[in-house]
DNA sequence: TATGAATGAGACTTCATTCAT
DNA sequence: AATGAATGAAGTCTCATTCAT
């Protein structure tokens, strides 16, 4: 009964991040928002005030995932420094580690009950993604080191096959198969599809392993 | 109130293809259990003797389906005439043109409200038309076409790579923005990653075009 | 957003008005305080520098109507010319073609979604058209007209037995039912609770009747 | 979370029972949904199974009290030994003991936060009675102890004057004031409008006293 | 097997009231 | 005084699932 109030936008916040670690802790589906206005310590009518369902909340919070990750994204493929082979590298490697409540975002998002979040996150960050990958391979082309005839469609594909070879090891890991290391056929795969010489990647990925 | 008594099978299988429909029309979290049974003409319990539950019921749908497409995958892939690249290139039409209610199934699966089809389909297919890839591109290394280094891994990248384009394609479509024809940025990188000699696999394409 | 600052008592006779004609037109639960201020043309804030509460409105709403009734209530008893029955006939015409909105108040208040304002209207104003009635009774002993026992309860019984024949009446013509006019009957107990001779009411009544 | 499964009627009545006692402690409007089901030990869901809204609920409730209640006063009414004037009484006598939870139905039906339920309770109640009284009335008339020209409409009369004294005894014994004894004057006006003999009634009422 | 009413979980809505500005 | 976004209380609806018959 005794009322708190706060600005918009902190209460905002607040459900939002708390909404997120529930929703990473017990999945979109079996997160009621009872137990999200509980945690949060308001009634369902503010909820209902802040947002118009809890659809709509899931919205908002990849909104907020995005702003956070885009701009990172975005700032490492800019102002890295190195030619582009490093810079994409240092790209992946973010988005890689990028972590949620100790465990990797990549691996959260893996799992069954995350469909939703999975599934509208990488819609959007998919085209930020290849956007920034698209114009390092541009510089790449430029700089000699790749060739590659159709640069964000390439992206594209890269992002793909490097998503689909992370879901099958997620499955693989699951049921404790497995096969070859899977890093070692992204590196030859993406060697591939830049144009690059055989086995220029690779080396360039040994030089730079121990600072992962 | 009048009791039509029919086959366990027959029925199961009427309820399957109704949902169906009716998830692909409206979206999985969109159709009520009662709407299936409505449709078929059963009483809600007569559902759960079938089906543990909604969920269960998913499953089996994605089952059959599942049923339905990889046997004719493998069959096209091991039976169809030609080269590595022919069938591969029979498997991805095959593929590519199954239809539900006049529809790609593609197309249908990139709606927001399958997820949970897509997802699950993806899930449960990926490692069949992986598989089938794999087997190809190991005869396509064979017969010298394709020089490929991680067979299966490339399988599961090309599926990735051709999935995120024609999602992108998709999303494209949606609004109403049409960029590169995708078709040949996938083969371009096909050929890449198979290991072709550039143009190798356009110019294949360019002969059978006419058939599909 | 522009303020428009009123005169303290201007502003909240303007909101009890509009109230007063909303809780007649949808009833007192039906009608949401946002109706009113928008109705109004004032903030949520403002309605509630004025009122404690929505109840305490409908307190207020019916203060002023009470002062407005028994203050002619009082004057018509104490003022109207003529012996004790016709004073008390003046009252009851009086109060019989109170009106709101070109429709007796009191076929309003039998509406079931008035309860509230009835409820609360009826308590106030019983005491003082009982106390109006009890002084004229006792005149009317005086006079030799009346032979009555109880004064003051035999007002409250004849403004009961008026009241319940008047809202079986409003039930009658709501089931399109119309039994023995019942302002015979009223009469007609009326002279048995007053004690006077009988037929004697009536007769005076008849002479009044053109008035009405 | 586990189930228990009752009939209908059986569950339906629990709940009205239950809603019965909690609106009679706490009046209707301050006993939320939430606190019936609680008590009863079911879900909101189950609750609106039986009931379309909070307000259906009352309906019943006042249903099943109407049925138990006329039930009992036609009995009495037509059943009961002794002249009219005896049988009136004591269907007058059933009534005002008529009690729940230890209390007088009619004093609690008196208390501001009742008011839906007097309302409701009233609408059905009166024509019941009404049409009790007034088959009495005639019978009266008949065996010579009465001389009521309106039978039905003196009878409304007669509970219309009996109730408004009641409350404004009820109002009276709420700010500690006692006038005259209320029952001698019902029994007064009684007389009058039943047409006998002065102190006819008070001299039978006089024999039975003791019985109460 | 078939039925559908009964049940529980939870989303969503409406609304009176408070409070920082 | 005036404003209206913020808050909490509570009503209602939708739906998956269970169970007695």
């Amino acid at each position: 009964m005794p009322r708190t109030v706060k600005e918009h936008d902190v209460r905002k916040k607040e459900i939002v991040d708390t909404a997120e670690r529930l929703f990473l802790e017990y999945g979109y589906e079996e997160t009621p928002v009872e137990m999200i206005i509980h945690e949060v310590g308001i009634a369902k009518g503010t909820f209902y005030h802040y947002f118009r369902s809890k659809d709509d909340l899931l919205d908002e919070l990849v909104e907020q995932l995005i702003e956070e990750v885009t701009g990172n994204i975005k700032r490492i493929a800019e102002e890295s420094e190195g030619n582009a082979i490093e810079r994409i590298f240092n790209v992946s490697l973010y988005f890689r580690n990028l972590g949620v409540r100790k465990q990797r975002l990549t691996d959260y998002l893996h799992e069954d009950r995350n469909v939703h979040l999975h599934h509208r996150l990488e819609k959007k960050v998919l085209p930020v993604m290849a956007g920034c990958y698209s114009r390092l391979i541009e510089t790449g082309n430029e700089e000699g080191i790749f060739n590659v005839k159709y640069p964000y469609e390439t992206a594209v594909g890269i992002l793909g096959a490097a998503n689909y070879l992370s879901e099958e090891h997620h499955e693989d890991l699951t049921r404790h198969v497995v096969k070859v290391d899977i890093y070692l056929a992204i590196i030859d795969l993406m060697e591939r599809m830049l144009g690059m010489k055989e086995g220029k990647l690779i080396e360039f990925m040994k030089h730079t392993e121990g600072r992962e």
